[in-house]
DNA sequence: ACCTGAACACCGTTCAAGT
DNA sequence: ACCTGAACACCGTTCAAGT
């Protein structure tokens, strides 16, 4: 413990759209979305809410960045890897993106992103299935296949009823309610609650580059 | 036109469970659900918002009610068909229902639907690939597949920058971004823009089917 | 240039009061 | 039993005022 390390200026350190931004991002993280405001969030910076219009245009703008900034953290593939390889480390590293800060998955919803992050993990998949030698038509079927089926697991995991820590008894009341009429999902119950949805995402995406594979010319 | 057709009592026709989620799911379908308000839909109903809560316990209970409508508004497969194709009418059910109620996509990522419909939709599912022979846990793995891919493409419908027709706009503003760095994104625009995702998405559909048949004993 | 207080037009929900 | 008005604790955002 030295004199000045707990003792600098960072009370009055300046606000920057960049400390804005990181803010909400670790307010999500820690809170989700949803709880996110403008009044909390100007809080969380010690600031008025209003403060933070100096240096963001809206609510919008800021979610906005957010949701680049997943994208964004996002590893580029190894370049030497053959299609197959490299879309399951892009695949794999867009699920762990989502894993990891699971209210995007919320933001992609409502607000399509055009901003630089999710441009580039596009352009990404559509440069590996090109390479590959996929025409222009199946490269986009891949691509919206590939898209689809990572953002639906995505929802998947978000939504299981054995994923809301914050109600230990939803699976239960879930149950209960879905076992008197309907045996198979009873049965496959336990499978349903225990889900790995990691390992069920792969599970996909192998029968998907498979799929593809066969229309490779 | 006779006298008492449009004399009669609906001014006064009684408020009921029934007609306030009614008139919620009329709303969500002309203005989107991020619209709805217990207020405006109150006024709708020639009632103040508070008279709601007397038929419906919460906002909630509303939004659940209007998810699991949807779900019931699928039919069921003809049960004569064998599993591919009753995939397939169960898929493309789905997938419509989604796509006449786009509002219902923006609920089911935040509140997971343990409704008679949504279960009811789900155990149609998995009796049909228990019925077709998969074991249990290929039964698992494939509902979890076909229902990320359905609502994988929903998403992707609903966000597509060329789906946005309030703002007609959209689609050269997110050109010139992505165009600038991005060849790839540049060349397949007009595919990306003008993608039928009906069509996307009963391929992807045939590629898991394909996929999953493989796996039966 | 940046921050603030007060204000505007909204939310969902509670509760005592009316009929 | 059902509906209402006023109120509470929130929103995002604007704007004139402060420094």
């Amino acid at each position: 413990m030295t004199y000045d390390v707990g003792m600098t200026t960072e009370t009055r350190t300046p606000l920057t759209r960049e400390r804005v931004i990181q803010a909400a991002f670790g307010f999500a993280d820690q809170h989700g979305v949803d709880e996110l405001s403008m009044r909390k969030l100007g809080a969380e910076l010690g600031v008025e809410a209003m403060s933070l219009y100096n240096h963001v245009t809206d609510k919008g703008d800021i979610l906005d960045e957010m949701i680049d900034r997943v994208f964004l953290s996002m590893p580029p593939p190894d370049p030497r890897l053959d299609w197959k390889d490299a879309l399951r480390q892009a695949g794999v590293g867009a699920m762990d993106a989502f894993t990891a800060h699971p209210w995007v998955i919320n933001l992609l919803v409502s607000r399509a992103s055009t901003r630089a992050g999710a441009l580039a993990y596009m352009e990404r998949i559509l440069a590996i299935l090109t390479h590959a030698g996929f025409s222009d038509a199946d490269t986009h079927h891949a691509w919206q296949l590939l898209a689809s089926h990572t953002i639906g697991y995505a929802i998947q995991q978000a939504t299981n009823p054995g994923t809301d820590d914050s109600d230990p008894t939803a699976f239960e009341t879930w149950l209960s309610r879905a076992g008197d009429i309907h045996p198979n999902i009873t049965r496959l119950a336990p499978l349903i609650i225990n889900c790995q949805f990691g390992r069920e995402y792969e599970f996909g995406l192998e029968v998907i580059i498979d799929g593809l594979a066969g229309r490779l010319p």
